[in-house]
DNA sequence: GTATGATCCATACGAACGTTTGACTGAAGA
DNA sequence: TCTTCAGTCAAACGTTCGTATGGATCATAC
């Protein structure tokens, strides 16, 4: 099964590099079934033998990615929250965002892929690709929501959760196609710079005094 | 046939109608031609007589959409540049965004399909969508850059462009689909109480202090 | 050796897709 | 009356899609 670790890996794991990577780049509906066995190296068939359906490899594909970075998301909580003091807004933007960023597998351009991919996948229209929901992610979002609650008292409930979508859509700011081609040629986003710069923004955003009635 | 003009709208038109319900719910590749010409009460053939193609379509439903936004957006920038000081970074915040949120055609539901629509679209993956910006839109983002350039004179250049897509990327919130089913069953943001929530959050967000090396 | 079970493969199937065709309609112009 | 022409229509085209099938292949267990 696990016969050679590093020589060629598993066709079911180049399946869901090869899903993840054509995912990210042209969304559920837009990469076919045959355009990841290819880039796989693997036959046609190999999708329905190994995962059942396009759309439950999409769930495989999304789980590897989310996995970690909810994982990452809850530690660092945990050690915010067993500090004595009370966690500010900056840190739990950083937190919260950070892994969004950083909390990706190997082999990944700085990450840069593996963001697209889930941003790719959360704006994603096709009901297929909304169905992965898991239990754990809702949990880590309910602690950031009370986290967030504790240190912006002021803010209504549904403000509070109207910023925390936020954040992710920032996160999402290199999905936005429009204005492509950027004024006067700017490089794209480096990974770094973008985390950065993001943090910045979306702390300075969440530390907003609340809307007026 | 057409004998009372409000009776009956031109198939034209109704095409384009129930193309942008459709396009702003199920995205372009989601959304096929015989669903808009069902929607519509049109032919199949209707739409490639009327546009010429399923992705020419688009494009006409995206300028429609698009044009009154760009011009309000402009207006208001004429407007703010008219006066003796210099505008804020609120100022071009509520000029820039507010017209994302009420420059609708009537009909809509207080703007959130349309709002949907150009969020489905800039994130859409598929190419078709993004060869629709055309050089008004590539102006009016020019003349705000510049004006932003000098209501935050400190921000590199680089890190603006990033502020002023997450701009847009706040806009495209309600299609941030994880996370779905809001904790205490919050409300869905209602579309007044979502445009002050956003320029709140923005204008804190774009005054952010310039992110440290 | 032979059986077994997992994996891979070529191929086919039916459905849905975007587009095209050619005939039909009815009002307007000569 | 005859022609014209924009518009509509049913039907079909060829392609691509996701999925299913049944046989090959190959290591291991007996």
């Amino acid at each position: 099964m696990y016969s050679t670790p590093m020589a060629t890996p598993d066709t079911r794991t180049q399946l869901l590099d090869a899903a993840e990577r054509l995912f990210a780049e042209r969304g559920f509906r837009g990469t076919s079934v045959r355009a990841i066995t290819d880039l796989a190296g693997a036959n046609l068939a190999a999708v329905g033998y190994h995962f059942g359906s396009k759309a439950e490899l999409l769930a495989a594909v999304v789980r590897r990615v989310v996995e970690p970075i909810n994982a990452a998301q809850c530690a660092r909580l945990d050690r915010l929250l067993a500090r004595t003091s009370d966690p500010t807004v900056a840190d739990l933007v950083e937190a919260f965002a950070g892994p969004l960023f950083d909390e990706m597998p190997g082999g990944d351009e700085g990450g840069a892929r593996t963001s697209r991919l889930i941003v790719t996948i959360i704006t994603d229209p096709a009901e297929e690709a909304r169905t992965w929901t898991g239990p754990s992610e809702v949990a880590v979002r309910d602690r950031y929501l009370a986290a967030f609650e504790r240190a912006l008292p002021d803010l209504s409930q549904e403000e509070l959760w109207f910023r925390l979508r936020g954040i992710i859509a920032v996160t999402a700011v290199d999905r936005i196609q429009v204005y492509q081609n950027p004024p006067a040629s700017l490089s794209p986003v480096a990974g770094e710079a973008a985390r950065r710069w993001a943090i910045t923004y979306l702390t300075a955003a969440m530390s907003a005094p609340p809307t007026g009635t």
